[in-house]
DNA sequence: ATCCAATTGCAACTAAAACTCAATAGCAAC
DNA sequence: GTTGCTATTGAGTTTTAGTTGCAATTGGAT
């Protein structure tokens, strides 16, 4: 079926952990947001549809997703995490938006590139990176 | 006589605020660090030199350095805050060593000008950036 | 069908940071 | 220098975000 669950089910399976009912709906829910969200949205929308998931069991489970590859963890100007798809989305970096709290998406390959090199030039072996630039956008400014 | 403490005074004079002997002993201690630190390794120096700072007081005053323009908070691996000077410092970035947790600093103009230019296709105003590669070092890889 | 390790939900816990409030102290005006 | 108003402080309490321990439950390999 979704290419995500299989993911997921191979990573469970590689690693002896099982495929339960709340991660199956956790993962539903997930991959029905097509935006930025935070946990408490999450979990919110999950009460209102009535999966009475607790909270331990989505902090338990975003982890797996972000150990599998699924998701990823942004983090914005706040104090706690924020995920995005990661499956079906090139990656990119983010414009925040100081004012109206807009995130916007970009990718530029060059600034990637320059990236690689200052990497080499301190023999740093990158796993990953985020950039994210604050500021004002068109209409806040 | 330094030049952090007049930006302080003139900020704080002009948002109708005071100098008091706190804000000046921690302005002191935090520009005697040379790297990054955070609010506990400021806590713990400052109890050690006998000046015996609450922790409200230490937070509510980072804010204030950080209002004001001589620090600026970074966000390492960790949920709780880092901070530097930029007070003398060139603006830069951050690589991050999953292995030892190393912080190298680096800066890279073309970067930083390719950034505008991204932001001028969004028509986004920038304000700050923050750009941090995680992966290892020389050493750790 | 059996069995064992993984999982769940709950409650208790932790760490970082913010808030509350009574006592104190800058500092501007006199 | 004294006064008075407002900002500030520290101690303790609260909030926020996330983690952990544990007893009961369950997935899934055999």
């Amino acid at each position: 079926m979704r290419i995500e669950e299989d993911k997921l089910r191979d990573y469970l399976k590689s690693k002896g952990l099982k495929f339960t009912p709340e991660r199956q709906l956790i993962l539903k829910e997930v991959f029905s947001i097509h935006r930025h969200f935070e946990v408490d949205d999450l979990f919110i929308r999950m009460r209102r549809r009535d999966n009475r998931i607790s909270r331990s069991t989505l902090y338990r489970t975003l982890r797996l997703l972000v150990e599998c590859g699924l998701l990823r963890e942004v983090l914005f100007e706040e104090r706690h995490s924020h995920y995005e798809h990661i499956l079906g989305h090139e990656h990119h970096d983010h414009l925040l938006c100081l004012g109206c709290g807009q995130v916007i998406e970009f990718s530029n390959s060059s600034i990637e590139k320059l990236q690689s090199k200052v990497c080499g030039e301190y023999k740093f072996q990158p796993q990953g990176h985020r950039l994210q630039i604050t500021g004002y956008c068109r209409k806040c400014r």
